[in-house]
DNA sequence: CCTGTTAGTGACTCTCGGGTCATTAGCAGG
DNA sequence: CCTGCTAATGACCCGAGAGTCACTAACAGG
């Protein structure tokens, strides 16, 4: 029974950097840089401040090593298989769209992506390398849907086209509105992904002939 | 020629909050609330340190003030008259996105939002009047402009009409954008604007018989 | 021009928190 | 069980920056 009233220090040389990472992943999360506390990480990671120090060498190296693992961890998170699906570009955007809800609505990336919005211009680096995974990684992978709806004859020609970031951009909205005012409510998430989906599914679709309307329902 | 090399203090006790203020915002905008320093403020505003105590009892209250201030002078320039303004939807759909625009791009509500979303726990009751005054106002305003379209014929009934934000979605996206990757490159407004309107005109509006693609040209 | 009032100053204090290091103690190997 | 290595500690150091205050000087009123 020792054990639980004592909990004596152990050396876990491994372990160590993880645990540190983690705690400081979520103190930086929650306050920014400025406000992050060391001894706060510490106590969070079950260590004293000095064991910081024989792991991360100024509290600057630790952020950075933190949002680095943080990077690494939500982009692997993002492999979907969504580049070789194939299907019709109602159901390739549905999935796309659903792909990056759950990412937000359950994943870490909103921690990430806080982060990134408070303490972005103090690493420009991680910045331009979340924008190349993911903006424009995403942007491409939308163009060529559509594209590829276009050529099928399910996708209008508009200037839309040329900015396909604007059908993800209300997922945006979403993840930001509830990081900033969940204390006013935040929005439900059944009925703003309906609204979603039908805004692009009209607002890409061609109109002549043939509905689609059906497709929104089984989403 | 004195006044040039020597530089007076002089005693200006009604214009001192104002320039105090001014000062603090950019700072605050530029920084953060932890990094933005006081000394730095007290030079921009051609101060000493001690003088912004004699106007401020703390930083924090100094913060508030310019927040305060700085939120009622962005609403202030909200005032379009388009709560009043009569015409087809699409007419007013387009002129509410681009005084949303507007006020993005060129104005300082950007510096705002900048501070809410950095700040934002800091100040929770400063962020439910943000709340109030831009998404709650100008979501029932949204939500009006549809419901009479809808009664028009204009607007297809969707459950866009529960969701009316989503509409305004892209502007936020395009302002959030340019503020993290500036760096990567801005997004070119013409051309976004354009695939914006695009996109809501198609997913909001009714495809049976009229075409309504001619108002795009207009904008 | 003198003088009282008070805006303004800037050198000072003091706290907070990042970073250090002499000391303690867990553990492996003999 | 002893002993040397080093993980871990936490009391301490120190600089930065918020906040103070004794002093200076602008200006109004007489």
């Amino acid at each position: 029974m020792t054990e639980l009233t004592k909990a004596k220090t152990r050396r876990r040389k491994e372990a160590r950097p993880a645990e540190i990472i983690e705690a400081g992943i979520a103190e930086f999360a929650a306050h920014g840089f400025e406000r992050a506390r060391l001894d706060r990480i510490a106590r969070a990671a079950g260590i004293s401040k000095g064991t910081i120090y024989l792991y991360y060498p100024s509290k600057e190296a630790l952020f950075l090593a933190a949002v680095e693992e943080h990077v690494i961890s939500v982009m692997a998170e993002n492999e979907t298989a969504l580049e070789t699906f194939e299907g019709s570009t109602a159901e390739m955007l549905t999935g796309l769209l659903r792909g990056i809800y759950k990412r937000f609505v359950e994943g870490r990336a909103q921690a990430l992506f806080r982060i990134l919005i408070t303490e972005g211009d103090r690493i420009p680096d991680v910045v331009s390398s979340y924008h190349t995974m993911t903006i424009k990684r995403g942007t491409s992978l939308l163009r060529r849907i559509l594209e590829r709806g276009v050529e099928r004859g399910e996708v209008a020609e508009s200037a839309i086209l040329q900015n396909p970031q604007i059908v993800i951009a209300p997922a945006v909205f979403f993840a930001l509105h509830n990081m900033m005012f969940s204390a006013a409510g935040e929005l439900e998430f059944d009925s703003y992904f309906e609204a979603h989906v039908q805004l692009v599914m009209n607002g890409v679709m061609r109109h002549d002939g043939a509905q689609h309307s059906q497709s929104l329902q089984q989403y």
